[in-house]
DNA sequence: ACTATATGTTTGCGAACGCAACAATTGGCA
DNA sequence: TGCCAATTGTTGCGTTCGCAAACATATAGT
């Protein structure tokens, strides 16, 4: 995708739409996209041969050649040492994202802004939680992410070290948004948990800290995550589903890449509907997902208050209450049905459960399963996984950094040269 | 995508995987990139003149020229006089596709095969409905098939006239399947209507003619048909409902192209859980779409027999029946909860309704567009547009020949020089 | 008839990749 | 220890392809 482009300040906010001359390949696009390919590489395996390179791009070794050594004067990647292999032949070097290449994730949340910094290749350098009194402002939250931003951008140098390689270059900002973003401007049009209605959020942090700024729905960027690092390594055609405290979202990835629909709002899961029963979610919609399962009645059947994530996956798993199991077994049977429904219309080769889902699924192995098969056609489950989340807490600072790098990845040369 | 080769015979019945080569961008792809978006361009809109070609693609005069001429060695398109314009500037030549060029579709039913003859470029040749006293297995619908096929290929090369110029060149066949086919290797995995299980439709046809076969759903190939030449033109995100007398078929246009996940069967909207009533459908389901809103139910309240499609749409928008609007009410209530999942799930720009459900929208126009809004998320569902389907009867041999000129669309090399 | 405008045509150039020959490095084996 | 096979890096050359620029052509407007 070709951006928007903002002349004067260099500062972007939105991956823009694609203009119509992208219909035709121009033969500069040839080494952008070879380029590409070679940095997402290195990205998402973390380290690997040239010659492996070359076997995995089809590109002859002259190339990758030339194509790594552009990719290391822009600072981009590393070649080091060959390792010490028992194959035959001339031993190849290793090539490693440069590590200072960092892009930074900022999570606003009801009680919090979370901001992490992240290096390419998906490690997490350092993650700062300012906690918030109340549910901030879309003005509050910028300024809580400006400071979140400084205090690990210190760290990360620190880290680095302070010496001529300690150098520390942030090429965006990601946000993860518990909400719906448009992806094209960046507004975030709903977040009912904030409060936020057609808040331009990310341009307002654009504007705060002078970095290229994207946002997106968390759940999304969370499917992206598990795709490139975490349960789904390698899968094309995946759903991740979370839950969470302010309900279920859900993020598709599709061909490989994240699918976002027309504007950015496609995986909302959370109102399908699921039920007969006449409860309606404060939202006035009946039967929904989010009615029949959510956190709350899980916390009442336990009879406990507010608990972080990990402390309601250890209760449920370790509970032996009937009450308890009939809740979940309840809110199993429900969820089943709404991923029976996803599995039907997206036709995903895994299922990726997180959050307070994946607890459930925990809680009663293989039930939701079941019932997937049951309830599914039984050609799109038949090579069905359903997988809980690998990530765990770091998961939404990694898709949002993923979403930083993604346009650095798509096209390498964007970046300035290294001095 | 390239395709697993079949050296000997020239056969090829399936679009195969993506070679991991294909990671990279080759400069031989780009030529073939370049050629494919100009054939593509003369296949969509049919008529368009050089200049314009320069426009759409971005690419330079003279690498359109170059283009256009190599293509027209190919015998792919021809280059026709300047239309009298009263522009100012040299007069540019007008590309259309060779007329030359046909591909054969095939819609095996329980009642009958149809097989059609379309044109490059979309229009519909010939059509040959070969009736049938049952339901055909695997076998017999390949000789119906072919016996078509072979009207067709006569009535066209009639058309075509028997001179020189008469050449007619196919490049291939699509199959439009009433169930759900795995596109990998077009095996024909659950058609209960046609009660077929697992049966290699595809190889069997493509045996039987020697030509390159693909097929697909039929409900996928109507949404393709209506994005190129029907009432979704341009849009980019698009869902398309069709309500046949064998059930509710969905499919998907995302990014302007099918939608397909793993294996072939994503968007199967039928079996969606639209009610907590209690009724079953045949395969055991309950409250799901199919059960809820079915062309049996519209029949048997109009109180007619066995119709076809148009005297059900005449009768249903004709009808005052107060029994009758009930019953269209009830199913249009139902069918807004199955598009507002499929809204919120795949956020598309438009749906595209076929069948009797285009009907049923005539029946009371708005209503359905009403409640959608109402139980869609409101982001999603504002920039909707619900659309009839404007392809009438001759969708699905659009929709297959398109799928059997997709391999030229993509590759316009693959095909020999004309002699 | 003359001018402005738009487009086709031709030519030369540069970018980028593949290929082939050669160099470098390692493991295996006598 | 020395030689060979295997694998990969390196270098120079050739080919393909698109772009830019200069020139040619055709039309509308004055």
């Amino acid at each position: 995708m070709s951006d928007s482009q903002e002349p004067a300040s260099g500062v972007r906010w939105t991956g823009g739409g694609r203009a119509p001359a992208d219909r035709a390949a121009r033969s500069d696009r040839v080494r952008r996209d070879n380029l590409s390919a070679v940095l997402e590489l290195a990205h998402s395996r973390g380290a690997l041969s040239r010659a492996q390179l070359t076997r995995e791009t089809g590109l002859n070794r002259s190339t990758v050649a030339a194509l790594v050594g552009e990719l290391v004067e822009r600072g981009l990647v590393v070649e080091g040492e060959p390792e010490a292999s028992r194959e035959v032949g001339r031993p190849s070097p290793i090539v490693r994202p440069d590590p200072s290449i960092v892009a930074l994730a900022v999570n606003p949340e009801i009680d919090a802004v979370t901001v992490g910094a992240v290096g390419l290749g998906g490690q997490v350098l350092a993650v700062r939680r300012i906690d918030l009194d109340r549910s901030p402002t879309p003005v509050e939250a910028v300024e809580a992410a400006a400071q979140g931003i400084a205090d690990v951008s210190v760290r990360v140098a620190e880290l680095r070290g302070s010496g001529p390689d300690g150098e520390v270059r942030i090429v965006g900002v990601g946000i993860a948004v518990p909400g719906l973003v448009e992806t094209r401007h960046g507004i975030v049009r709903l977040a009912p948990h904030l409060g936020w209605v057609d808040e331009p959020f990310t341009e307002l942090l654009a504007r705060r800290t002078g970095l290229s700024t994207h946002a997106a729905n968390d759940a999304s960027l969370g499917a992206n995550a598990e795709r490139i690092f975490g349960a789904g390594r390698g899968v094309e055609h995946l759903v991740y589903l979370n839950g969470g405290a302010s309900g279920i979202g859900g993020g598709v990835i599709a061909g490989g890449r994240p699918f976002r629909g027309r504007s950015g709002f496609a995986g909302e899961i959370g109102h399908t509907f699921v039920s007969g029963a006449d409860r309606a979610d404060p939202s006035g919609s009946r039967g929904s997902l989010e009615v029949e399962v959510n956190r709350a009645a899980l916390l009442s059947a336990l009879g406990s208050g507010a608990v972080d994530a990990d402390a309601l996956d250890a209760a449920l798993v370790g509970s032996t209450s009937p009450d308890v199991q009939a809740v979940i077994r309840r809110q199993l049977d429900h969820l089943s049905t709404a991923v029976s429904t996803v599995v039907n219309l997206f036709n995903p080769q895994m299922v990726v459960l997180g959050g307070f889902l994946a607890s459930l699924d925990r809680a009663q192995p293989g039930r939701l399963e079941t019932l997937v098969r049951e309830r599914a056609l039984p050609v799109s489950s038949e090579g069905l996984s359903i997988q809980r989340a690998q990530l765990g807490s770091s998961i939404l600072m990694i898709g949002a950094a993923e979403l930083a790098f993604s346009e650095l990845l798509a096209d390498p040369t964007h970046l300035p040269l290294r001095p």
